[in-house]
RNA sequence: GCCUAUAUAGCUCAGUAGGUAGAGUGCCACCUUGGUAAGGUGGAGGUCACCGGUUCGAUCCCGGUUAUAGGCUCCA
């Protein structure tokens, strides 16, 4: 007999030596074996027809479930290779595994995949689909499966099988006559994968790795129901309207030329927005103990050699001469800062010294890279460095730690956070990393932080905490981010004078909040789909006249609310005011004032909110004060 | 940088078996003075990304370059 403990708690007894989670599942109900995909026996992801042959603890696993989906189209990618394979025999199998919203698998064919292909695929893995093929497990000793996979010329399978710790289990999944080397689980048959679509084509390098030969990646996603997967691409599409590119261009915020590549162009709306976001960055600075300063954007080669960037950042930095010198355009801001904080002799009573600066530095990503305002090659980072005493590492990190989560949630952003280790390209001994590592996860934890690590993606000179906020097809950027570093006092010999009288070496913080403005604003246009808060809006007010004849009382009114500070616009065009407000509807402006000859004789305007629509008449002494205490609270 | 694709008016796009192009929108002018998401008429606007080749002739075919998109790699 085999006591099975479901998730709720309660126990089924099984009077057989074994059971399939199906088992259970039908003895449950019939609706969830239905919808049963795989289950979790013993915290194990298993097929449904796996034997439990002791008392265990299972849950069965749906699509409703993460793990469910996972399963669903890693099923889902079999499915492709088999039918890849079908139509393109000799083509090599790299991996397919699932992904977030959907999967992919990675091809070595010579024929060049084209997006017509991909219409003759799906129907191939319709039919697969329809022949409702059984997925069937087996597992094989090392040798034998190498050998196996070695005979079909799978030479990537063979690579991963060689690489697989010697102890593990090497299992392959079959369905009709495609076999495929896979850790399972997966969905009973084919016929379970009711929805799959296939959205693009790709190239991607072997293990992600340049050096490597990059194959040919099929991306696709799939549902339990079409539609589920009509729902998708419809959000698909959602986002697409939300595009910061693509508001940008609609808003006149930015653009993008031909003659600058990776190097924006702001419009003056655009520029509205930066310079609010800078006065109120310079505002909340300031509050926080933090003194500005400004480093030149082209410093000599000497400096940058002393800093480590030379030799650790050449690739992506940029280069002049003046006067038969080497000189530098700065990738980052912060050895001006040092030697901004050695330009004078320190007391330990000085510290915490925290610099600002609205740094513009420069950097040569690779042109495939480039993506609108989230990845350009010239940027503001609104840096700041902190010198500091080493007693006062976790109290500085908690502070900005603070400051940027005030930021961030003024703007009402989710974020993650992740804690880079040491990279491969790093300065300083390990004891350093060491240090500096724990004193940044001390104070995540002080914070009670949740974070994630990410294994040496740590910057050249220290450890990070680094801040991801979303873009509206749910990719994330990093934007704020914490570095700790020992490196940059010791190589430019930074001091102060301790209460010894002596000589001591300080410690620095290189922080970032909003990361870099233009990501930021990347991010902020997407998140608020260009409708931005009053205190953002390029424009603020609109005032619209219905007829000429009030044309008076509306730049009265333009004069009136542009004198206390409203960025107001007049729309005093011969057009009718229906068409007045679709353009301002599709500008998203905040506010219009409609004034026809009942508003002249009230001294009221015709209100009308972003959102809310026509409000009504109220007076325009009202408005204004109004329209003033929102601006002023940043709603 | 690599893979795949794309590049036509300010913007969004159509088009040509290879005979130098068209719509909508925006812009300008005129008519219309209209009360909460597009009133009418007319006009201007393009070396069809750039360079080369094939051809009597190239926006179209071929090659290269540049930029853009989606990935890979990299990163704020």
């Amino acid at each position: 007999m085999i006591k099975v403990t479901l998730p709720d708690g309660s126990i089924k007894d099984f009077e057989l030596d074994i059971v399939t989670p199906l088992d259970v599942a039908l003895n449950i109900s019939k609706g969830l074996a239905k919808k049963a995909i795989a289950a979790k026996v013993d915290g194990k992801l298993v097929d449904l027809s796996y034997p439990i042959k002791k008392d265990s603890e299972v849950k069965i696993i749906t699509f409703e479930d993460p793990e469910g989906k996972d399963i669903f189209r890693h099923s889902s990618s079999h499915i492709l290779a088999q039918a890849v394979q079908n139509l393109f025999p000799g083509t090599i199998l790299g991996i397919g595994p699932a992904i977030k919203d959907g999967f992919y698998y990675d091809f070595d064919s010579e024929h060049k995949f084209t997006p017509e292909d991909l219409v003759k695929i799906e129907e191939e893995m319709a039919r697969i689909i329809k022949e409702d093929l059984k997925y069937t497990r087996k597992e094989l000793p090392r040798e034998e499966a190498i050998k196996f996979f070695q005979d079909r010329g799978e030479k990537y399978k063979v690579e991963l099988i060689e690489d697989l710790p010697e102890d593990a289990i090497i299992s392959i999944y079959q369905q009709g006559d495609f076999i495929d080397l896979c850790a399972g689980p997966h969905v009973p048959s084919t016929s379970f994968i009711k929805a799959p679509k296939l959205l693009s084509l790709a190239g991607a390098y072997w293990r992600g790795s340049e050096k490597n030969k990059m194959l040919q990646r099929i991306y696709g996603t799939s549902f339990s129901k079409k539609s589920e997967l009509d729902e998708y691409l419809f959000r698909v599409e959602e986002a697409k309207r939300r595009d910061h590119r693509k508001l940008g261009q609609e808003l006149e915020l930015f653009t993008l030329m031909d003659e600058g590549p990776g190097f924006p162009f702001f419009f003056p709306k655009g520029m509205i927005i930066r310079n609010e976001l800078e006065n109120f960055w310079r505002e909340l600075h300031k509050e926080s103990g933090y003194q500005e300063i400004k480093t030149p954007i082209i410093l000599n080669q000497e400096l940058w050699e002393r800093s480590g960037h030379w030799q650790n950042y050449k690739d992506n930095m940029y280069f002049t001469e003046i006067d038969d010198s080497n000189f530098c355009i700065k990738p980052m801001n912060c050895p001006g800062g040092m030697l901004v904080y050695d330009s004078k002799l320190h007391s330990y009573r000085d510290l915490p010294l925290r610099y600002g600066e609205l740094g513009l530095v420069h950097r040569h990503e690779l042109s495939g890279a480039l993506h609108g305002l989230m990845r350009v090659r010239a940027f503001t980072q609104d840096d700041a460095h902190i010198f500091m005493l080493p007693s006062q590492i976790t109290d500085e990190i908690k502070g900005v730690i603070d400051l940027i989560d005030k930021i961030y949630k003024l703007f009402g952003f989710e974020y993650h956070v992740e804690l880079s280790t040491k990279p491969e390209k790093a300065m300083g001994s390990d004891e350093m990393w060491e240090i500096a590592t724990k004193a940044l996860e001390k104070a995540l934890e002080e914070k009670g932080m949740d974070y994630i690590i990410n294994e040496g993606d740590g910057a050249f000179y220290g450890p990070k905490i680094d801040f991801h906020l979303m873009d509206s097809i749910g990719r994330t950027w990093q934007c704020g981010t914490i570095q700790l570093d020992f490196q940059m006092p010791e190589r430019f010999d930074l001091t102060y004078i301790g209460e010894d009288g002596e000589k001591h070496r300080p410690v620095m913080i290189h922080r970032v909040a909003f990361g870099s403005i233009e990501r930021f604003i990347g991010i902020l246009t997407e998140h608020y789909a260009g409708a931005f808060p009053l205190w953002l809006a390029p424009v603020q007010v609109k005032i619209m006249p219905i007829t000429d004849k009030q044309h008076d009382y509306g730049k009265k009114l333009y004069d009136e609310l542009k004198k206390v500070g409203v960025r107001v616009e007049l729309d005093d065009r011969n057009e009718k005011i229906g068409y007045k407000i679709r353009e301002a509807q599709v500008q998203k402006i905040p506010y219009m004032l409609v004034i026809g000859d009942r508003e002249v004789q009230d001294g009221t305007v015709g209100l009308r909110k972003r959102g809310e629509g026509d409000l009504g008449a109220v007076l325009f002494e009202d408005f204004k004060e109004q329209v003033l205490e929102e601006i002023k609270n940043k709603k």
